[in-house]
RNA sequence: GGGGGAAUGUCCCGAGCGGCAAAGGGGGCGGACUGUAAAUCCGCUGGCUACGCCUUCGUAGGUUCGAGUCCUACUUCCCCCA
C-alpha cells in the first residue's frame, strides 16, 4: 500500500486517508515531479459542515502541507440537482435562497485549514460555469460522451434501481455535472486530482473519462474510506444531531466533548486522521493502554478542537470539562441559559426547568428521566417530579446546574 | 393490460381473533460496573394542565357501541402472467 515516493501520497496513505486511487503510480509520479492541483467538492445541504466532512478538508490540508494546491469547490450549481449517490429516495430540493444562504456558512470553516493567501489555496463555484450552460449545446459537447447503459451500472443508483424507487432524470444528470465540474477545473486551473469520499468514486472516475474524451489529458482519482467508529456507528451523529463545525450551531465545548469521548479502538486511528500530530507523536500516544489512554483521547481533542476553533477555545473546552469531570466542581463556563428570577421566585417546576435548558425534549421525558435517576439539580438526584426550583437553589453564582445523566450539564443563570 | 401481496409507533426492522397507546428486535437515552471507553447487566423509549384527557397504524370515506384489524376508492411499492 505504501512505497509512495511523493510526499502527499506518503502522508495520505500513512495516515490512513487513502481507500481507492485510479492510477497510484502516475499520481505519484505527477506529485513528485511538482506541485499538483487538486480538488474536492461540497455541496450546500446545510448551513454547517460537520465532522463526516473533516476528513476532505484535512487531505486537502495535507495537500498544501506538503507542497500542492488545494481548492475547495463550492457546489452552488450542483446542490441545485441534488446527489443521488447511494441515497434511497430523492432528496428535497432546496431552494436558492436556502442554498446561498448554506454556501455562505460552509465558506468559513475552510480558512482554519487551508491557507488562501497568495492563490495557495482556492475557493471557486461551479454555479459560476454550471448555471450559465445552454442546455442543447450542452448535451452535443458533453452529454455525448455519457453511456446511459454504464451509468445505469454503478453502485451507486444500484440501491434507488434495485428498489424501483424513481431516479428523477434531475438526480441523473448529477454525475455528469460532477464529471464536467472536474473538466472545467481542469481547463481552467490546470486541476489533474479529485478527491472525495469512498461513494464518490462513480462520479470521479466519470470525470475522468469525460477529461479524456473531451481534452485527451490524463486525470486522477482519490477516495477516502467511509469513517464509521469502531463499533460500526456512522462518524459524527450524535443524539442531539450533527456534530457541526460551526460554533454557532455546536460551541467548541460539545465539540470538544465530543471527541474526549472517542472510543478507546478508535483513538489511534482518528489521531491519523484528523490532528497534524507527527506520526511519531501518534506511535507515543498509541502506546498507552488502559486508563491512560484517556490522556490521548484528552490531546486528540485538544488537536482537534485547536485546528477548528482555536487554542484558546480549546483550552477552555479542557479546563471546563477538567473542572467539570475530575473536580466534579461548577465550572463557570459550562453552556448556560437564563432565565428571569421572577420566575423561579414563582416556583419553576423542575420538569420543566430541563426542557426549558434543552436537556430532554418534554416534560413525560423529564419524568422518565427523574424515574430512572438521570436528572440532577446541584448535583444532587431529583426525586420528586413535582419540586419547583427556589431561589434556594441559587449558587453562590447566582447559577443552578442542571445535569441529565453524567455528561451533559447545563447553568441557569437567574437574571 | 390481467392477477396476487404490502404500507404499523415521523429513527429503522417488524408482530398485531374488531376493545390497542398497540408484541418483539435494532438503534437511542438513563442507571449499575469502569477510565467521561468498550463489553455486560437493569430501566426507559407518543403528548398533556396526568389515577384522567388528547393524538397515533399510507390517504379519503363507510360499516360498527367500538377499527391498525372489516368494506369502498385513491396513492406508492413488491411478486406473477401477458
Amino acid at each position: 500500500m505504501s512505497g509512495f515516493k511523493s510526499d502527499f501520497l506518503r502522508v495520505l496513505s500513512e495516515r490512513g486517508f487513502v481507500h481507492q486511487i485510479s492510477d497510484p503510480e502516475g499520481l505519484d509520479a505527477a506529485a513528485l515531479k511538482g506541485p499538483v492541483t487538486g480538488y474536492i467538492g461540497y455541496d450546500a445541504t446545510a448551513s454547517s459542515l460537520h465532522v463526516g466532512h473533516l476528513t476532505q478538508i484535512m487531505m486537502l490540508h495535507w495537500m498544501q502541507e506538503t507542497g500542492h494546491r488545494p481548492i475547495a469547490l463550492m457546489g452552488g450549481g450542483t446542490t441545485m440537482i441534488g446527489d443521488p449517490s447511494f441515497k434511497d429516495e430523492a432528496r428535497k430540493l432546496l431552494s436558492v435562497e436556502d442554498i446561498g444562504r448554506n454556501l455562505e456558512g460552509i465558506r468559513g470553516s475552510f480558512s482554519r485549514y487551508l491557507d488562501f493567501d497568495g492563490g495557495r489555496a482556492e475557493m471557486m463555484n461551479n454555479a459560476d460555469w454550471l448555471l450559465g450552460l445552454n442546455y442543447v449545446e450542452f448535451l452535443r459537447d458533453v452529454g455525448r460522451h455519457f453511456s446511459v447503459n454504464r451509468m445505469l451500472s454503478f453502485d451507486s443508483v444500484k440501491l434507488r434501481l434495485d428498489r424501483e424507487q424513481s431516479l428523477s432524470f434531475l438526480e441523473f444528470n448529477y454525475m455528469i455535472l460532477q464529471a464536467y465540474d472536474f473538466v472545467e477545473l481542469n481547463s481552467r486551473r490546470g486541476c489533474v486530482l479529485q478527491m472525495g469520499g469512498s461513494d464518490q468514486w462513480g462520479n470521479i472516475v466519470s470525470g475522468i473519462d469525460l477529461g479524456r474524451r473531451m481534452n485527451d489529458v490524463q486525470l486522477y482519482a482519490l477516495t477516502s474510506p467511509l469513517l464509521t467508529t469502531a463499533s460500526g456507528a456512522k462518524m459524527g451523529k450524535t443524539a442531539a444531531g450533527a456534530v457541526w463545525l460551526d460554533a454557532e450551531l455546536l460551541s467548541p465545548y460539545d465539540f470538544w466533548q465530543y471527541w474526549r469521548n472517542t472510543e478507546d479502538a478508535d483513538v489511534v486511528r482518528f489521531l491519523k486522521l484528523f490532528t497534524t500530530l507527527p506520526m511519531s507523536e501518534i506511535d507515543r500516544l498509541a502506546a498507552l493502554g488502559g486508563a491512560e489512554i484517556n490522556e490521548a483521547k484528552k490531546v486528540l481533542a485538544g488537536e482537534v478542537t485547536t485546528l477548528l476553533h482555536g487554542r484558546a477555545a480549546a483550552e477552555a473546552a479542557a479546563e471546563t470539562a477538567r473542572k467539570t469531570f475530575e473536580e466534579g466542581a461548577l465550572a463557570g463556563d459550562l453552556p448556560t441559559i437564563e432565565v428571569p428570577m421572577a420566575e423561579i421566585d414563582a416556583g419553576l417546576g423542575v420538569l420543566s426547568a430541563f426542557v426549558r435548558a434543552g436537556l430532554v425534549a418534554s416534560n413525560g421525558e423529564a419524568r422518565r428521566a427523574a424515574a430512572g435517576g438521570g436528572l440532577k439539580v446541584n448535583d444532587a438526584s431529583v426525586t420528586d417530579p413535582t419540586a419547583s426550583l427556589s431561589r434556594a437553589d441559587l449558587t453562590g453564582d447566582g447559577v443552578i446546574k442542571l445535569s441529565f445523566g453524567r455528561k451533559k450539564h447545563i447553568l441557569l443563570r437567574a437574571v
